[in-house]
DNA sequence: CCTCTATTTACAAAAGCTTTACACTCTCTT
DNA sequence: AAGAGAGTGTAAAGCTTTTGTAAATAGAGG
């Protein structure tokens, strides 16, 4: 899987910069803002955050209040940094939908170690599949599952065979060249007497053709192939 | 909501006594041991918790130990308490799996907070990936207790198998990657050639066909395991 | 030392991808 | 209109990678 992404809210150039260097080698990439409202701008990006960590004295907008928005609309988790041992800071903070608080200054190892605390907690989160069918006339493929079903029927594609049909029924209706399908599906450039893609399309054909009358895949000659929908 | 359980194992009793009468009006039901075999014995009794509060200087056997072995198979939340303020204690503590630490001693007023925070994020898991038992045609898995059903039988499932089988059924219709197992089971990133996830499912395939006919987990060769539903 | 698990090793088997071979088709040329 | 040449369909063979699983090994816990 690949690395963690944390988003700093800092104002301490100094800290930011130690913290990246400190955690990147761990598996975060982080990502820094030096205010709260770049902080709110960043977070609400549409960039995906495993976590993010605040400072409660910032420039513009500060930790609270930027804690205060982000979960009005967020669930990122969410731990905070402080100047002040505080107590009631941090029961304000915790309070108000922050998941961690810690104060400065902090035993990295101990930053380090609550990160990968809220992380390893949230992980547990099954991976959302967001992912919807495609569903075009009498097939309908399922990306979540990777698999493809013809009137119902289950289809047994293998690994390549399922991403070409995926490939070409994305652009339904458009023309895709081998030289794409190569490139996107096998990862490699079209080489001249190359015939595996038309071996797996051949048996794509072949596969589908046992539940479905109509034939869906048309080949353009020269050009590639081109997935039918109906009028 | 009904009241939140939580599991307190403290050999203090003044202080045992004093958070009790301090949580209750907060909504929170509190369950007491005293020592640590007492502890693990009343956390994996089949009840479920919300929280476990552990002390780390405990008669029988310490906080650590009580940790290690509960994290073995359960994964509610927990929070360590300690008399030292050693930020390697700390360190120790949130690396073996607890979720926060506090320090005796400490802040009512913080210690509610932090069990707000911690009861707060986990109420946004869904609720069958810690407390709830999963069903999917003949097989139930409990994550309180720890046992899986198949027909009404008991399988005896080591750790891992278990693990396995419920990330398995949480995504139950979505691919799972041997990679996201490995890094969410074993807690390691899958190394080339690593044949152990293969093994641990063959072993629960194993101990699944000798009350099941119909095989649950398909494997998509080169893309992951795939536990199947009956339509 | 014994037991229970997890991991590694080793090898067989299976599955999938590519290549080869040849028939066929389309298009362009003469 | 026939032939040449390139592109395509597909069966079959060959090769590589991945997987299943038994057995050996390593390790933790008692």
């Amino acid at each position: 899987m690949s690395n963690k992404q944390l988003l700093l809210i800092d104002d301490d150039t100094e800290l930011t910069e130690l913290l990246s260097q400190y955690l990147a080698p761990q598996g975060y990439e982080l990502d820094i803002a030096h205010d709260g409202e770049a902080g709110i701008a960043q977070a609400t990006s549409g960039k995906h955050y495993d976590l993010i960590l605040l400072d409660v004295m910032l420039p513009k907008l500060d930790g609270f209040e930027v804690l205060k928005k982000l979960r009005v609309t967020h669930l990122t988790p969410i731990l905070m940094l402080t100047a002040k041992g505080d107590d009631l800071d941090k029961i304000l903070g915790l309070e108000m939908g922050a998941d961690d608080y810690l104060a400065k200054p902090f035993n990295h190892r101990e930053l380090s170690a609550r990160i990968k605390a809220l992380v390893r907690r949230m992980s547990l989160l099954p991976a959302t599949s967001v992912q919807q069918n495609l569903k075009l006339d009498d097939v309908e493929l399922s990306p979540a599952s990777q698999q493809v079903f013809c009137n119902g029927n289950l289809l047994e594609l293998t690994g390549t065979e399922y991403s070409i049909l995926h490939l070409l029924m994305l652009n339904h209706g458009n023309l895709v060249s081998k030289e794409e399908i190569s490139e996107k599906v096998l990862g490699r450039k079209l080489a001249p007497f190359d015939r595996s893609i038309d071996m797996h399309v051949s048996n794509l054909r072949k596969k589908l053709a046992e539940f479905n009358s109509s034939e869906k895949i048309k080949t353009h000659r020269g050009a590639g192939y081109l997935y039918l929908v109906e009028a």
